[in-house]
DNA sequence: CCTATCATGTAATCCGTTACATGATTAT
DNA sequence: ATAATCATGTAACGGATTACATGATAGG
């Protein structure tokens, strides 16, 4: 039993496990891809290594498989329910960053027109894809997916406008 | 002359380069602190060791001080200059990734209220923050920082909204 | 004079990314 | 059958973060 520090694709790991009880590496990547992918991406690298980091903290629990691939299940424990509790508990008033490669290149000096008529067709796409996401949600999905998915919507729009301005 | 990889932070530590002339690491730190810094930090030791890893590719050229504290002093040079220009005028179409923390926490089933209550004042902060920068903001200054930081000003302005439909 | 804080740098760690690899399934 | 894609994993590398450290400067 070992201390980790807690990064945000540990708590991914963690709220994937709790969501959907045991799973194997290459299911979680399946998860992410269908959910928390579209605004946090995760490498499939990563799902293989940060549920065995988990386990030497006792967050998660390993089990092989007997016969054919032997592959991995990884259940959270009590313990990373705890911590995932604890973690949604705390909240943080930190902020993320934009981090937009292409608002990089307009600070130092990119030509904005050039730059919007690039955005303008991948920041369309997110949306429509947000939006088929919504349109086609089932009720039953939980208040956060909902939210976030909304949050990503209007930050689509928001972007949309930005660069429409700068589009010659 | 070694080939390196060049990441957003090669790109900051040539821009800054650029538009500054010769300058040590700490004066590079100053000046990201008052400028791109806004929406993208560094670390401080990233401005030690990344300034040496542009040295090796031959895209800035070092020198040493003299007497004193022997400070290393930084300029661009002529092939910096032209990789950055390249950098520059390839339009990109890829999106940055949202990646706020609080998205995360709302996602996995964070309180929503307690959560919007916490992140309006930050979001208030920095937006008033990026405002007081316009208002002060010198009419020479480049189209480009003055667009990022519209940007900013309205990505903050979105956040808000969103927040406070969710604070109780 | 002493102690914060600013200025300057190095070293270790670690997570994220990239690359490599191969076994199963499906389609043609 | 054979190619293509899906599924599953390991290993190496490198950049980002953190920690450590010390010299200068200013304030009390």
């Amino acid at each position: 039993m070992q201390e980790i520090r807690l990064t945000p694709t540990s708590y991914i790991v963690l709220g994937l496990l709790e969501f959907a009880g045991e799973c194997t590496p290459y299911g979680l990547k399946q998860l992410v891809s269908s959910s928390v992918g579209n605004f946090w991406t995760l490498h499939h690298a990563q799902l293989y290594t940060e549920p065995e980091r988990l386990t030497k903290a006792g967050l998660v629990s390993e089990k092989r498989e007997r016969g054919g691939r032997r592959r991995r299940l990884y259940e959270i424990t009590p313990k990373g329910r705890e911590a995932l509790d604890e973690w949604r508990g705390e909240a943080t008033g930190s902020l993320g960053e934009l981090r937009e490669p292409a608002l990089l290149k307009l600070f130092f000096g990119a030509d904005p027109g050039a730059l919007a008529r690039a955005q303008l067709p991948a920041h369309r796409a997110k949306l429509a894809e947000y939006e088929a996401i919504r349109d086609g949600m089932p009720e039953l999905v939980p208040d956060g997916p909902r939210l976030a998915l909304e949050a990503g919507i209007s930050h689509e729009r928001r972007s949309i406008e930005f660069w429409e301005e700068l589009a010659g």
